[in-house]
DNA sequence: CTGGGGATGGGGCCC
DNA sequence: AGGGCCCCATCCCCA
């Protein structure tokens, strides 16, 4: 705003169309408004007359607020010779942004002197990036020598609050910034202004930068060019030794006002205490609850000028200044990289890799929400086997009874879903559902058949159930076997006539073939399937009953069409994929694992045992892999491993 | 789509 | 000054 008014607030012929300016106040000097034709003819916009009373105004009221600089300027109401005895800073050829966004005449005035409190306890938090680019936004400032070498002292100028002011060193060619940022930076720098009376160029801008880096890495915390050897605040000293994009912020909040709120030491406990609002905290130190106060009035000085995020101490900006350039030189064994080595500790503690600290032992990586707590398999394969029997009797005398419909409308089957399980229902955690009683069970069944249907269901039967495809499974056959199989899981492992079985043991896995027969052999993702005809093949087999375990294979092969399937005979690869992969616990460690979500295929008469498939994508081990997963729920609610039948 | 839960980023603060 | 712990916010993954 004010900075637009200034950015109109010159062009050519500014100086000869404006004379009220000088005759308004004698003190403007004809090198400032060269200044400003210099400054706004490169902007190239004309000013209107608004502007220039705009411009009038703030320079009064600039002298008006600070009359000294005026009176006590040497050689009489020079505002540029205020300007060389103002500051070492200043006088200085070096790079000093100047940041006082509260006057538009950045550059052209002096800094003022260390004022009073200024806003209270609120941060008068100064950001020239805020700004547009204009002469209010002149962030590099040179000044050339004085000419005399009596200047007065630093200190001598603005005492020991160095904090008024709001500088900071800016090195574009600090490795500390990424590529981008530099080249951000040499875009905004601006040509200086005094450098022998004219302007330097950026180039010799950032070698002088980059000498007073070096020279503050060194220890040598002068501003470089200066014959007087002119000595950095400490503050900016400080800033230069950390050799970070960042500045010292005004926050307009005193010592006086810190130590307001800080309580006389207590002589028993030897602390003292936070007397803000609310707080009380009690510290050890005077130095940690003076910080501490600090956080309370927002009294954050040190700015990083990258994000502009500020702090109260010195250590916390340079700790965070890190995180700009992506470096993580901690390294964990496990390949992760971090910033802080805390952090590093931290996730070494956590024993989620390799890396583990010793006394920290790995555990498996497992992100997002943890899957419902499964018993054993042979726990499980007791309780399911003890819900079939339930099945089985319920089933059989639904059976007599008629209860069940052939059909597979769901609404013809009086809306019960064979494919929905009661979410409420947890027959591990709810009472009401104790499975150690036939009672438990029957009431446990009741309640999942009278769970509405949410998604397509296929119906149940006695001894069939419906696809969608039109396609019958004989359920029959399904859970007669698989009650067997599940009380003996070992027993079936690779024995072709019990295929119903061996879908729900998923102790081995399962191959179905071109022709539709499944065959138990351990299998290797490495099916002969050209990957581009892969992924059709998955469409197609989820749209066929290609996935037949737990029901007839008769079933399956009657009705699929051959021609989509291209598949050889697997080989065996021990030690790999089939080792594992077939569990469905470790398909799920599998790297890159995608799958389409479960879709119902089969269900048991009583709706107990339900059983769907998935398709797979994956990648893992250096192969790339396809297949279709079957999963199975039995009665409790609980999930059956799954299997995979790999496709390339 | 939503919510739960683990891992990480990062600030506050202590030592 | 720097390391480490604590805590919170956010991200990410999963059900």
């Amino acid at each position: 705003m004010q900075g637009a008014q200034l950015h109109s607030a010159a062009q050519p012929g500014f100086q000869q169309r404006h004379p009220q300016l000088q005759q308004m106040d004698p003190r403007i000097q004809p090198q400032m408004l060269q200044m400003m034709q210099e400054q706004a003819s490169r902007q190239g916009i004309a000013p209107p007359e608004q502007a220039m009373k705009n411009i009038q105004n703030q320079i009064k009221s600039f002298y008006d607020h600070y009359p000294h600089y005026v009176n006590s300027s040497p050689q009489g109401a020079s505002p540029n010779l205020d300007l060389q005895h103002a500051s070492p800073m200043i006088q200085a050829t070096t790079p000093i942004m100047i940041q006082r966004a509260a006057s538009p005449l950045n550059g052209f005035l002096p800094s003022p002197p260390p004022t009073q409190k200024t806003s209270g306890r609120f941060v008068r938090h100064v950001d020239a990036a805020l700004m547009p680019i204009n002469l209010a936004n002149v962030p590099m400032v040179h000044i050339q020598q004085p000419a005399t070498h009596d200047m007065p002292l630093f200190e001598q100028n603005f005492g020991s609050d160095y904090s008024s002011y709001q500088s900071s060193v800016v090195d574009p060619t600090s490795p500390h910034l990424s590529p981008e940022r530099q080249a951000s930076m040499r875009a905004m720098s601006m040509p200086t202004l005094f450098e022998d009376g004219g302007i330097m160029s950026s180039p010799e801008l950032m070698a002088q930068q980059h000498m007073m880096m070096a020279a503050a890495h060194e220890g040598r915390y002068f501003y470089p060019d200066s014959p007087m050897r002119i000595p950095m605040s400490p503050r900016e000293a400080m800033l230069a030794s950390l050799e970070v994009d960042a500045s010292i912020e005004d926050t307009g909040i005193s010592a006086e006002e810190v130590a307001a709120y800080i309580s006389q030491q207590d002589p028993i406990d030897s602390k003292w205490t936070c007397l803000f609002p609310d707080c009380g905290k009690k510290f050890g130190r005077k130095e940690n609850i003076r910080s501490h106060v600090q956080t309370h009035l927002g009294d954050r000085q040190f700015k990083c000028n990258h994000c502009g995020k500020c702090f109260v101490r010195q250590h916390d900006l340079k700790r965070h200044a890190k995180i700009h350039s992506g470096d993580k030189p901690h390294k964990c064994p496990c390949g992760n990289g971090f910033a802080r080595q805390d952090a590093l500790t931290r996730h070494r503690q956590r024993g989620v890799c390799p890396g583990a600290l010793p006394g920290f032992e790995r555990r498996e990586v497992k992100r997002g929400r943890p899957r419902k707590n499964r018993p054993e398999l042979d726990e499980r394969a007791d309780k399911a086997s003890r819900a079939r029997k339930m099945d089985a009797r319920r089933g059989s005398e639904d059976a007599d009874a008629g209860a069940y419909s052939s059909s597979s409308s769901p609404s013809e089957s009086g809306g019960s879903n064979p494919y929905t399980p009661p979410p409420h229902l947890d027959p591990y955690e709810d009472e009401a559902f104790s499975l150690s009683t036939a009672e438990g069970v029957e009431a446990f069944i009741k309640a999942y058949q009278d769970t509405p249907p949410t998604s397509p269901a296929t119906g149940g039967s006695p001894t069939s159930a419906s696809r969608g495809d039109g396609l019958t499974f004989d359920l029959q056959a399904a859970s007669s076997p698989l009650s067997h199989h599940a009380s003996s899981p070992s027993s079936h492992t690779n024995q072709p006539s019990s295929l119903t079985t061996q879908a729900f043991d998923f102790s081995a896995p399962l191959l179905v073939d071109h022709a539709g027969s499944v065959s138990p052999t351990a299998v290797s993702p490495k099916q002969i399937q050209s990957p581009t005809a892969a992924s059709p093949l998955i469409s197609n087999l989820h749209a066929t009953p290609a996935l037949s375990h737990g029901m007839s294979s008769s079933a399956s092969s009657s009705s699929r069409p051959q021609s989509q399937h291209q598949m050889t005979q697997a080989e065996p690869t021990p030690g790999s994929f089939a080792d594992g992969v077939f569990d469905w616990g470790a398909i799920e460690t599998q790297p890159s694992l995608v799958t389409d979500g479960f879709s119902p295929v089969g269900a048991s008469p009583a709706g107990t045992d339900l059983w769907g498939e998935e398709d797979l994508f994956g990648e893992g081990k250096g192969e790339e892999w396809r297949g279709v997963g079957v999963v199975g729920m039995d009665g409790l609610g609980e999930e059956w491993d799954g299997e995979i039948s790999w496709l390339n």
